[in-house]
DNA sequence: CGCTTACTGGTAAGCGCTTACAGGAAGGCG
DNA sequence: CGCCTTCCTGTAAGCGCTTACCAGTAAGCG
């Protein structure tokens, strides 16, 4: 390890230095803007740090003001091997992602990933190593208990997605209750459907657990009859969707005139399972997803969901999760707007889709 | 600053210390496995370090060993605007991230991430900052001229994607040649096309360039005809592809027979351009990918493909970085296999696709 | 022309952690 | 029973950078 640092030509600060002619503070000054150095010397300091192509070393900097100008931001993989069946929850958090990398940029931070596996009981150690490295974290869902999020927030800032707040940490998260009542009563309402049944998420997710109560206030406010059960509860991904459909049509059970899905990707697989099962979507049963992933504009039928803003998702919580480093406090339960997107899936006419639908990029 | 520090109750080796009764040596040592602890020295150290949830600093240690334990990785993020469009290449530039993600975890390494907009003049800046916080860093196409990789590379190990290895900079990249090669043998030998076109990527990027090279060589060596030129320079995007075959047509030119684009995203754009001007894929024109991105196999017509390893790129790419961090050298220039992915874009019956095909999450 | 005021620049003290080095305790052997 | 190993633990010296504090110099003023 030393030998590696050492094989290197390390160069420091002392090096520009010595060959600008003046101290390691005036040095330092220059590159943060600190103070007012003369402007002969912050030449000659510029010109010997762009000879040398000198970086200053972030860890120094780091252990020196207290300040790494780095977020962390851990999530759940799936297992190693499914990446086909991945793809839309990848998609889904890589967005976020994105936007939290984006808006760190502006601030000049830096984004640390790091990814935990689905059945990785070292959850809690992995989130320890990012947070040693971090001024601050982003969990996405279900990635602590709310004990450790509760432990790990005393010890630095900690923002959580779609989860809930505690009292040490933010959480930021989309209007689940607005987006489901939309979606309800556009379902019973405007197409006048009796009958329905909402096909669960993980049990232990705060989103799935609004979604479903909120599925089930508007329903039943409005005298629709709902399925609901154990044999409705599906995982989030594609294959449990699927699999709920499968096993209700061989148990015989009868299906809902409408199936509200936790997210677009079990959507996707029930469309899929229908679809092996000769029933037509929306004829025979409408579907709708919720998030508003890219691709459920380009399914047969294109899918009803409801679109979260999910890159600005990501920019709120480092938003947030900024200032809270800077040691303010603030709003600690955000909630953003969502939309409808109605679609093919629930019985709509053909796409009445915002104007980006027909670029190129669409064309599948 | 300072103050947000000082803030928090800033946990010290000091304070597990005092608490275990030992000396921050010991604890150090116990913490990082060195020496041979007494068994109660370190259990007294572990109850301490549990107690308190200490989490030890790493900018500190990072200064003090002169190991950071975090890999840089920067790529091109289209502009902020257009999300749609960046669907494809963000899965693939986002699929080589996670496998070296997931590589680098292996190594109790984490991964920083930081991407530039296609058009900011800062990417050295970008690219330097993110060095200062890293033991390495990895270079997604066309991040950095081959000076400024060289220039780079003298300062901390660099790997470069889909580039080409500079002197002091390792390069991994997939088998161009045989895949194209492959592709243009499957299309001339059992296709029987004998008027082909080669659809460019940016015309700056090595992938691109060998790709064009081997498609001339290879189609011009069974006699194929072919069609070149400044008409056919794409730019990797799905609207690139578009517009190409737009302005084709309008010109009254002949379409070949077959068209092999530079990547999928392209493919993508040219099916959807020749759809919408009545042309039938395989039927009229044949359309070929690269890259084989996951909803290749869910358009219609399925696309004729080149898969290259996309995770697998990633973790290579980790772990050539990793030795070189180690301060050993080896291979410069690694090139990954890839294969022939046959589907119906090429005029190949309905799908023989592997067996995950079939997958619940295909159903798209 | 001497003194005050205003700056600029340098010196040195840490930031929290690792580790070389040395001191001390315990065990083995003559 | 004393001395030499052998282990374990503690002390202290940095790692590269920021910044408080102070010294030195130039400019301003009476």
């Amino acid at each position: 390890m030393t030998e590696a640092k050492r094989s290197k030509g390390t160069l420091t600060i002392y090096d520009v230095a010595r060959l600008a002619g003046v101290s390691i503070a005036s040095v330092s000054r220059v590159l943060n803007g600190q103070g007012t150095p003369r402007p002969e010397t912050r030449e000659r300091v510029m010109r010997a740090v762009g000879e040398l192509s000198f970086v200053p070393d972030a860890a120094a900097r780091a252990l020196s003001n207290g300040l790494k100008e780095v977020v962390g931001i851990v999530f759940r993989r799936g297992g190693e091997a499914t990446f086909e069946d991945e793809d839309e929850s990848l998609l889904f958090i890589d967005g976020i992602n994105r936007g939290v990398e984006v808006a760190a940029q502006r601030r000049s931070y830096d984004v640390l990933v790091s990814s935990v596996g689905v059945h990785d009981s070292h959850a809690a150690a992995r989130v320890a190593g990012v947070a040693g490295k971090s001024d601050g974290i982003i969990l996405h869902d279900r990635m602590l208990s709310a004990v450790g999020i509760a432990r790990l927030s005393e010890m630095i800032p900690v923002v959580t997605l779609a989860g809930s707040p505690t009292r040490s940490s933010i959480n930021v998260g989309c209007d689940n209750d607005a987006g489901m009542r939309a979606l309800v009563n556009h379902l019973t309402g405007d197409h006048g459907y009796r009958h329905l049944a909402y096909l669960a998420g993980h049990a232990d997710s705060p989103d799935n657990r609004a979604r479903a109560r909120v599925f089930e206030a508007a329903a039943t406010a409005v005298g629709a009859q709902i399925q609901t059960g154990s044999s409705w509860q599906g995982n989030y991904s594609a294959s449990g969707g699927a699999q709920v459909i499968t096993s209700l049509l061989a148990h015989g059970g009868e299906l809902p005139r409408a199936i509200v899905c936790a997210n677009d990707q079990t959507a996707l697989g029930v469309i899929h399972a229908l679809a092996r099962s000769g029933l037509r979507v929306p004829g025979d049963v409408a579907v709708t997803g919720f998030d508003d992933v890219p691709v459920a504009r380009h399914l047969h039928p294109s899918l009803t969901t409801i679109r979260q803003p999910i890159e600005q998702m990501g920019a709120t919580a480092f938003e947030v999760l900024y200032s809270r480093i800077g040691g303010q406090g603030g709003e600690s339960n955000i909630v953003l707007p969502v939309r409808l997107m109605l679609r093919e899936s629930c019985g709509c006419g053909p796409v009445q889709a915002p104007s980006a639908a027909s670029a190129p990029g669409g064309g599948m």
